[in-house]
DNA sequence: TGTACATCAGTGAACGCGCGTTCACTGATGTAC
DNA sequence: TGTACATCAGTGAACGCGCGTTCACTGATGTAC
């Protein structure tokens, strides 16, 4: 933890500057990966000195933990949001297409996401980290998909509706690297409906 | 290309040297992730002078990339034959198990592939090695499905052997995803299976 | 609301290390006879 | 099979740059009256 830090009181002008960093960092981030990127370019394109940086963190490891941090929270409300909407109506396609549309619809995120998966599985402190995050995503798909019980039936391999939650989100991830691939986001997302369609639904031949 | 190549003579000094470079490249890869290793760590987990790598690769970046070509078709073969073994034999589970095994088992090699995989999301002259050496892997297994036919029916909303091969590979990935997270091999190989007969099988209900 | 003061947050110069890159040199390898 | 010579492959020292890290300083911000 850096500086400043030692009682509660935080400014505003703080506040703001350290906005400004994770901003500007998520964006060099996201176009020259993690691996490739220094403290001095990150504080370039925020434009401020890189004791500005030293003044509100220890490391790049530690920004880009506390951005991926930030940006997770923020794709688990919104997708979250987009499966609570529909009240007891229960229209599953159409909750699909709103989480996919989510999910795969910033490919900056998915780059950043994907740098921060490749750290966390040679960290393990980390990877709790982003299993957490995983474990919270399944659990509002879960949580959905037992609330459709009854108006559509899951394949029996699968087991029950946490089963299923796993293997909605293997599906993500295998669609999102196929996307990261050929920038085809508009193909991933009818592809990712097709393989929930199939994954879901009893012989995937479900109107 | 690096120097010595100017005629198509080649030392068995220069190959072994060059092997013994990569080797010991991969090594330090998978350990510590390729955007946190320098040229001089390799050199010397090879036993090499930096000068013997100048000699060999102008860059980290061209090593990396020749490293990912030469076991990428190693792993490629490996699938091809799981997959050719059983004659006309047919038994789809026996193979899913098979090239399960060589898919899953390397978690070194898992590290290597997801490193690459960030580079390619940047670099699309990259991606496009990356996605020939899907597109391979997906012949092989579409070939291997078509070979099964009506020994086994494809849900219909994957269509032919070509998109059920697509949804084979994006399994694959999402479980990757999840095992290099959990590092749990065994699980993540039950798994696959369990996936790939959703998928594969109509209701995935096929004993 | 205004002023004076204390503390905080960011500046930018300075230092030094790690490492990428080069290159004259030498031992290793291959070839010709 | 042995020797002499030519070329090749790797050595290791040297150079210098990029950048991580520190720190004395100053303008910004917040508080007390």
């Amino acid at each position: 933890m850096a500086v400043g830090a030692t009682d509660g009181r935080v400014t505003r002008r703080r506040v703001r500057t350290r906005a400004n960093l994770l901003d500007a960092a998520f964006a060099v981030f996201a176009a020259k990966g993690f691996g490739r990127v220094s403290i001095e370019e990150v504080c370039e394109a925020a434009g401020y000195s890189r004791g500005a940086f030293y003044s509100n963190f220890d490391s790049l490891d530690e920004l880009f933990f506390a951005l991926y941090r930030d940006r997770a929270e923020l794709i688990a409300e919104q997708v979250s949001g987009a499966l609570a909407l529909d009240g007891p109506g229960l229209d599953v396609p159409a909750a699909v297409e709103r989480v996919t549309e989510v999910l795969l619809l910033d490919r900056d995120w998915l780059l950043v996401k994907t740098d921060f998966l490749v750290h966390a599985a040679r960290d393990p402190e980390v990877a709790r980290t982003l299993l957490e995050h995983r474990a919270r995503l399944r659990r509002a798909i879960a949580d959905r998909l037992a609330r459709a019980r009854g108006h559509t039936t899951l394949p029996a391999v699968l087991g029950d509706a946490d089963g299923a939650a796993h293997a909605v989100v293997a599906a993500y991830d295998g669609v999102t690297t196929q996307l990261l691939l050929d920038r085809d986001a508009g193909h991933a997302r009818v592809w990712l409906g097709q393989l929930l369609t199939a994954l879901l639904t009893e012989g995937g031949t479900r109107q």
